[in-house]
DNA sequence: GCCCAGGGTGTTT
DNA sequence: AAACACCATGGG
């Protein structure tokens, strides 16, 4: 892992509060807390505690690369496109606002609006923004959130922000229930469905057997998978996604 | 101006 | 169950 392969982690559509500096170093944001990572300290941030778990770093990825090479070649192409992917360990309730917000939306705007919300309802630790908590949104208006860009999905945050913070939801129950029951809780949610579920549980509360199908990945799958299905991947499932994900929307070529 | 973007919801066949 | 309209916004 070095400066210029780190992107394979941060830039690949799991997160996005991540921005490469001209200098080339990364300014990264994960919950309440923030970090500038250059070529002398990423060594050290990945040995912090909190960092490591963020980044997964006591999950051996090769192993799980090679069980792919071996259940599919296509798979161990995309797997091996980028050595360096890993998934993160991001907060719960940030991954859920974070893919609410992406539905029918570009990866750019989204950087955008988690920006502004963090901005304008986080709370400030000097130079970072924290997300904003559950109840910071609650007490907000529909237009309040409009205001700053996020269209007919101010609604739905609203409402989801409203039923996290009278406690509806058991983020730590959702690390621990069958995928299934812990989706149905998800989608109970105003404005989130099958795909913005997959993604809380992948992303936020890191169940690695979830497997988020957007657009590119139904792409993906009929192009490059015909036939298989999701399961088909195993446990690790989830993690294939990403690969299958990043890979594809770097080879724009083949769809 | 048009098309699309890591979809969800409610309604109609 | 599958198809459809509608939901806002801005980047390319």
């Amino acid at each position: 892992m070095n400066l210029d392969t780190l992107g394979q982690t941060v830039d690949c559509g799991q997160c996005f509060r991540w921005e490469r500096l001209p200098d080339g170093s990364w300014s990264g944001a994960a919950g309440s807390r923030c970090v500038q990572v250059t070529g002398e300290n990423l060594s050290g941030v990945l040995s912090d505690a909190f960092w490591a778990d963020y980044f997964d770093m006591g999950r051996d990825y090769e192993a799980i690369r090679e069980r792919f090479c071996a259940l599919d070649p296509i798979l161990g192409q995309a797997a091996r496109y980028a050595p360096d992917l890993r998934i993160l360990n991001q907060d719960p309730w940030e991954a859920l606002c974070s893919f609410l917000l992406s539905q029918c939306n570009n990866i750019k705007r989204i950087k955008g609006l988690v920006s502004r919300l963090c901005k304008t309802y986080g709370e400030s630790n000097g130079a970072c923004a924290s997300f904003p908590r559950p109840e910071a949104l609650a007490v907000l208006s529909e237009q309040d959130l409009r205001a700053l860009g996020c269209g007919y999905r101010a609604g739905y945050l609203v409402g989801t922000a409203r039923r996290v913070a009278e406690g509806a939801l058991d983020f730590d129950l959702l690390r621990r229930l069958p995928l299934e029951e812990a989706k149905r809780e998800l989608t109970a949610l105003p404005g989130v469905g099958p795909k913005v579920a997959d993604c809380a549980l992948l992303y936020g509360l890191h169940r690695l057997e979830a497997f988020p199908m957007d657009v590119w990945m139904k792409r993906a799958m009929k192009v490059l998978f015909p036939g298989r299905k999701p399961e088909d991947f195993g446990e690790y499932a989830g993690v294939a996604q990403q690969y299958i994900f990043h890979y594809s929307r770097n080879h724009p070529e083949l769809f």
